[in-house]
DNA sequence: ATTTAACTCCCCATTTATGGGGATAAGAAA
DNA sequence: TTTCTTATCCCCATAAATGGGGAGTTAAAT
């Protein structure tokens, strides 16, 4: 008999994690060693970590699986990581490769792919769900992506700090001439501040905006 | 021994399901009957139903929860129902406890408290997660509402399908010029539109209708 | 038959937002 | 030291959104 497979789970969601852990259960050769209700737990875990597997939910409060993942490559803690996500995001996927990922699963799929993902991945390959999968052919027949000079892409490094507050002011209803007071600072500085946000993230206006701080969980 | 209690799980994420089936068959007399992958599957279930008890998720795509406990009021379809949710947003519990809702467990809370709200619930009594008990708390110390006098206020009595299909263009991003294009009828039309929304939602401006609609999940 | 709700359209005026350009000071990075 | 980033501000112009008013048609409900 080998050597079980340790893995620790990372969810804000508690049911879920005692739901993966029956899972898990049932295979002999998997074994869950601890887990995480936040962010800052799985950092301050993974300094003093001997598991073999992680298994990160991205959607978390405070810290969330990207900023884990970002913290990983900081400190250059190894950590083989599968991706657990409630949904198919390729943008996502891209970002957590980038960032190091070596499988992503989504919360659709049935719990014996987790099982799957944790062996494949353990061995050293990386582990898509299938409908991860079909999101990422569609681009890539698309598109033609080249991977190599695909840009590394996340949120915190695209918008400066000032511009997140901006545009959690617009997120919030406010309107230019608010913001400014609010800031302190000149309408016109909010509205250089508008535009830029309008190229960075790529919308066409500040409904735009809204939505992709909800999608980024700027708020 | 009694007769066991008979539980049918309804949430799209299988994983999910597979992890409280797996805590719910720790306990004894608890026994989880089937489960639905989506709303619809809900409804056809329903109809031919043994079962003591649903747990729902209101996060569904296209049929959700409250769409699934409007269609049993509807119907006359009497089922105990917890509602399963990954947020604590007071409005929901109040609308779905006005839609005949017995409990509302966060996904946040452990797996036992499921298997407390199964039996509380099978006995004929109301269940809801300590977060969400505070929050309701903080309604109704601030707010001091009658229950009874508490209005039905479902987005889709509040708006028209007109409106609906004009706020789901502005949450594309769309603008009013766009929206009359594609609607066919005139921009002053829709800036009409745009009014209704404006005062009916109570929010300030376009972002804040595509935060509604966010909300709401009509986007 | 009369009321009501939903959908449609228009006028007016003001405020915001968008889009282009340029500019400066402080500080970090190369 | 020089370059780059960030944060700040301005001008100009046009497009869009907001806020008030009124008004007609149709179809359903009372």
């Amino acid at each position: 008999m080998k050597e079980k497979i340790k893995v620790h789970l990372a969810d804000d969601h508690k049911i879920l994690i005692e739901g993966i852990i029956a899972v898990i259960n049932t295979e002999e050769n998997i074994l869950v060693e601890g887990y995480s209700l936040t962010g800052k737990e799985v950092t301050e875990w993974a300094q003093n970590s001997t598991a073999d597997i992680l298994i990160l939910d991205i959607n978390m409060p405070e810290l969330d699986g990207i900023e884990v993942l970002k913290f990983f490559k900081k400190k250059g803690i190894k950590i083989k990581t599968i991706i657990l996500s409630s949904y198919d995001d390729v943008k996502l996927v891209e970002e957590m490769l980038a960032l190091g990922a070596d499988g992503y699963i989504s919360k659709d799929s049935a719990g014996e792919h987790i099982i799957d993902a944790i062996k494949a991945v353990h061995s050293g390959e990386q582990f898509f769900s299938n409908s991860i999968k079909d999101e990422l052919l569609k681009i890539f027949t698309g598109k033609k992506v080249d991977p190599k000079k695909r840009p590394e892409s996340t949120i915190s490094n695209l918008l400066t700090a000032r511009e997140i507050e901006v545009l959690k002011l617009i997120s919030k209803e406010h309107s230019s001439p608010e913001i400014a007071e609010i800031l302190n600072i000149s309408q016109s500085t909010v509205d250089t501040y508008r535009k830029n946000l309008l190229k960075k993230t790529n919308v066409k206006n500040s409904v735009g905006l809204a939505m992709y701080a909800v999608k980024n969980k700027i708020v």
